[in-house]
DNA sequence: AAATAATGCAACCGCAGAGAC
DNA sequence: GGTCTCTGCGGTTGCATTATT
């Protein structure tokens, strides 16, 4: 199989314009797939994993090129805090995008910002460890919490009335995984963490708790 | 202007799952 | 059930470009 593209012939490195040209005729004539045939068929020197990759990645039609647009990113954190590194699940989300651009994406761009936004958590859960939490945040958090209920409440009610038909989540299983995502409303919900862990986080992920319960037929 | 370091992204690699035989 | 082949996925690498010294 992949072995048998052998090294020595099979043609490698970024891909030329002419290059592009005989593969996007091959599959305009032959369809995609059948890569492995394609070095016979087409005349090229590539390797078949070379040519899917290429056509996927670069030549298919509807591809969207340049940046991320704020909220492909703000789909892409979300969806990256729900199912990890499945990139081409989250890319599934994104008509246009590849698994291979929102793993890049990620990795150049959003990787470091999540970082440094879990690093100022960090270092803000460390100043309000002991000392009394404001009124103000408590009424801040309070709302937080309240309004993180309602999502789940929602959620709960939509799914056990059948009002989210697609979903195949029970409201047991879906407050496990909120909790195996650790989510701080998750948490805050089904046992709740000390006042200041949860002041710490609930800012950032709130907005997050709504587009969790939004992709809630997803799971 | 040249050298070096950092960054971004295209492409490759190894592995696993699915289907055909 | 075992083997072969194809396809798709996620991790990693290599290189071109850009920034910094």
């Amino acid at each position: 199989m992949e072995k048998r593209e052998g090294k020595s012939q099979v043609k490698r490195g970024l891909w030329k314009p002419e290059e592009d040209m005989i593969l996007r005729s091959y599959v305009e004539t032959y369809g995609e797939g059948n890569w492995a045939d394609i070095s016979q068929r087409s005349g090229l020197k590539r390797g078949g994993k070379s040519c899917r990759l290429r056509w996927k990645n670069y030549l298919r039609p509807n591809i969207k090129r340049g940046g991320m647009s704020p909220e492909e990113e703000d789909l892409i954190i979300r969806m990256h805090k729900l199912l990890g590194n499945r990139w081409s699940l989250i890319a599934g989300r994104l008509p246009g995008r590849t698994d291979n651009e929102v793993k890049n994406y990620w990795n150049t761009h959003l990787n470091k910002k999540c970082e440094s936004r879990k690093r100022k958590a960090d270092e803000l859960k460390g100043k309000t460890q002991d000392i009394d939490t404001s009124t103000k945040d408590k009424q801040c958090v309070s709302q937080s919490l309240m309004a993180s209920t309602e999502v789940i409440d929602r959620g709960v009610e939509e799914a056990n009335t059948g009002k989210r038909e697609d979903s195949i989540v029970t409201t047991s299983t879906w407050m496990e995984g909120t909790n195996g995502f650790g989510y701080g409303y998750g948490y805050g919900i089904a046992s709740p963490l000390a006042f200041s862990d949860y002041a710490t986080t609930v800012f950032d992920d709130l907005q997050s708790s709504f587009a969790f319960a939004d992709l809630f037929p997803l799971l």
